[in-house]
DNA sequence: ATGCATAGTTACCTCCAAGTAAGTAGTTAC
DNA sequence: GTAACTACTTACTTGGAGGTAACTATGCAT
């Protein structure tokens, strides 16, 4: 999906802010892109609370599951209850989750090159 | 720039969580993404503090300083003190920080999709 | 000397994202 | 009956992001 750009100091060039803003708030927190992108490492129906805990280092159990609800009530994360014993819950990301994947790798790249200009001071 | 996306389940797969929480402890405030889509709409050295602030809905003076500090010390911005009366400032984003605008603008279009998608409920 | 413009700064306040720690609930295993 | 597993939930707390409003500094205009 190639977008495009508006030129600059055209009229439309003026951002959408509600647009950013509304992205921003729903992902800008510290761990929404961080399990879009640790759940996107699984098969589908693969990825389990305790997993997740275990695997995001520094996140606790209470955080996780508040994001993970609200990831879903966003239609990114499907939450899905196994007939197994004990009963355990897989998280899987819905084909629309999946559009965050490229913007979580792009962040992330973006962060790894960030850390080296910085240290060029 | 084609970014490799890791296979699922392999063992590289498992994110970086270092980069990406450090793009998102810089980023993933309020502002600051506003700001650089902001300036990216201008012609070099032609943006000004006081349109910045009229341009970008709700900031306040005190909010467009500091995230515009954090943004030069992070090389991302420059600032220019201009020799006109009175003095004005002029903020452009280094070529380094235009790397960000592909970024800003795929956050933008996500969350004008993501309306579409939550008002389908 | 008062007002207006730009570009901030300073002091104070508020709220909530996020952290910690402990508890709940269902089931199995011994 | 108690320990252990998964998947949470609840209560309490705190740091800092962000907001508001007033103030500073500099120069020009009238």
């Amino acid at each position: 999906m190639h977008i495009k750009r508006p030129e600059k100091t055209s009229p439309e060039c003026i951002p959408n802010l509600l647009a950013l803003r509304d992205s921003l708030e729903l992902l800008g927190g510290k761990w929404k892109l961080l399990i879009v992108l640790h759940i996107s490492c699984r098969p589908k129906e693969l990825q389990h609370f305790k997993k997740l805990e275990k695997e995001i280092t520094g996140i606790s159990a209470k955080m996780l599951a508040k994001e993970l609800k609200t990831l879903e009530e966003n239609k990114i994360v499907t939450r899905t209850i196994q007939n197994t014993r004990p009963v355990t819950v897989t998280y899987a990301l819905t084909a629309y989750g999946e559009s965050l994947i490229p913007i979580a790798r792009d962040l992330q790249q973006w962060g790894l090159n960030h850390r080296k200009i910085i240290k060029e001071k």
